[in-house]
DNA sequence: ATCATGATTGTTGTTAACAATCGTGTCAAC
DNA sequence: GTTGACACGATTGTTAACAACAATCATGAT
């Protein structure tokens, strides 16, 4: 699902992706600081690359850029975390509105496959995989309902909230429990489009009832050792 | 209204808005080639600032980019410009339930005065400075909401309608009829989410069925005239 | 006359060196 | 012992020159 930016440059795009999927799994924690020269090592490529990627990822805030201090994963403000959260219960709850009298038989078993792989990956305790995948399956939704506009839109959403998540979240709680998006599949595949919206709509609510909003953020890590040398 | 990409340079930011307004009031015309060379004489800086610039406007789908070719204009096409109807369809409706919600008495007279603004330009025939209103005014919607992300997703949807509504609307058709503005706004003074939600679900129909989906692009502009030499 | 071919020109992409800025550590003064 | 200034090192920002690419136009063959 390579929903990257306009197509600038394929391994630009693939940068791009990267960090986003670094930001959106955690292994990336809120604040950590990207050096131009440690992304140039670790992706082995120039410094302009480095530059313009971290320029893309700065225009979808998902990083900060410091004038003359370098470029941060963001830290959504508490506000921004809200705001977040209501333009997803504004935009997703639409979404698969428009996903349930869209949907064919073929998109429906790529959710349910989308659902095997998030229930495989908390069976084998696997928890990046998990969140990366909690994640993606609103993305996934989006794809079912046929617009790549609103895709972006909740990529984008889905991945600042995986920061704030990491920043504000329970301890124990990862992103969302997976026995709802399991059942906004079945309304999907039963075509109701009103229980599906519905399901969404508390979804969505649940997550943000599991964020307390009065939270530091964290420390910064080592770039090399996540994405040098064959790690993806 | 500096509602600007993220706080990369102030003089950026400008050159970024500035191509932005452009291409919402049309002038600028979809498939509009932007020349670095151009750019840099009509806004008198540096390349690489407009290769910033130009990078930032691709990611929010503005402007294309193609490699070893040059910057132009977007030219939606006819699914592209379907999504980004059906998007608007999904976001505001359900951000002027928001902004009915949570509005005081300054921002529906913020709202009355762009009002009032928008007839005085239909008055006087000045027919860019009504394109560009028309279309501001669902960004001050979502200002009213106190949301800055959908502040951001709307200002980004509306821009790119503009470059739509350049390709594949009616001849006389500007963007928007001020008068479902006015009752638009009149709901929200009433603090009637239902009938505001309901009003602006039927505006944006009435757009969309303005718009004639089998067109054929246009062409070139002198960039000089637009941005140089004190014109803005 | 039309089409293919090749040089030419203009534009974009890339690189590398340089300049500016910020953070840090050291040293002296209080 | 703490605080301030200063200098050093590291990182980012900028510029300019160069390379690569695409479009255009002229030329010549079919």
């Amino acid at each position: 699902m390579s929903t990257i930016p306009n197509a600038v440059d394929a391994e630009e795009a693939q940068i791009v992706e990267r960090i986003y999927e670094a930001v959106m799994d955690q292994r990336l924690a809120p604040g950590a600081k990207l050096s131009e020269a440690s992304l140039c090592e670790a992706f082995g490529v120039g410094r302009m690359r480095i530059r313009r990627s971290l320029l893309i990822l700065a225009s979808r805030e998902v990083v900060e850029l410091q004038p003359n201090r370098g470029a941060y994963v963001a830290q959504p403000s508490a506000e921004q975390a809200r705001e977040i959260f209501e333009a997803r219960l504004a935009v997703e709850p639409s979404l698969v509105r428009i996903a349930a009298q869209r949907v064919n038989q073929a998109d429906i078993a790529v959710l349910q496959q989308h659902l095997e792989n998030e229930s495989l990956a908390h069976r084998q305790g696997n928890r990046r995989e998990a969140i990366r995948l909690s994640g993606q399956f609103h993305a996934a939704v989006a794809q079912a309902a046929g617009n790549s506009v609103m895709l972006r839109i909740v990529k984008d959403l889905v991945t600042r909230s995986s920061i704030i998540i990491g920043m504000y979240g329970d301890a124990g709680f990862t992103n969302c429990r997976d026995d709802e998006h399991t059942a906004i599949v079945s309304a999907l595949a039963a075509g109701d489009a009103d229980q599906a919206e519905g399901l969404m709509r508390t979804h969505l609510e649940h997550i943000t009832q599991h964020l307390q909003l009065e939270r530091a953020p964290t420390g910064a890590q080592d770039l090399l050792s996540l994405f040098g040398a064959g790690a993806g």
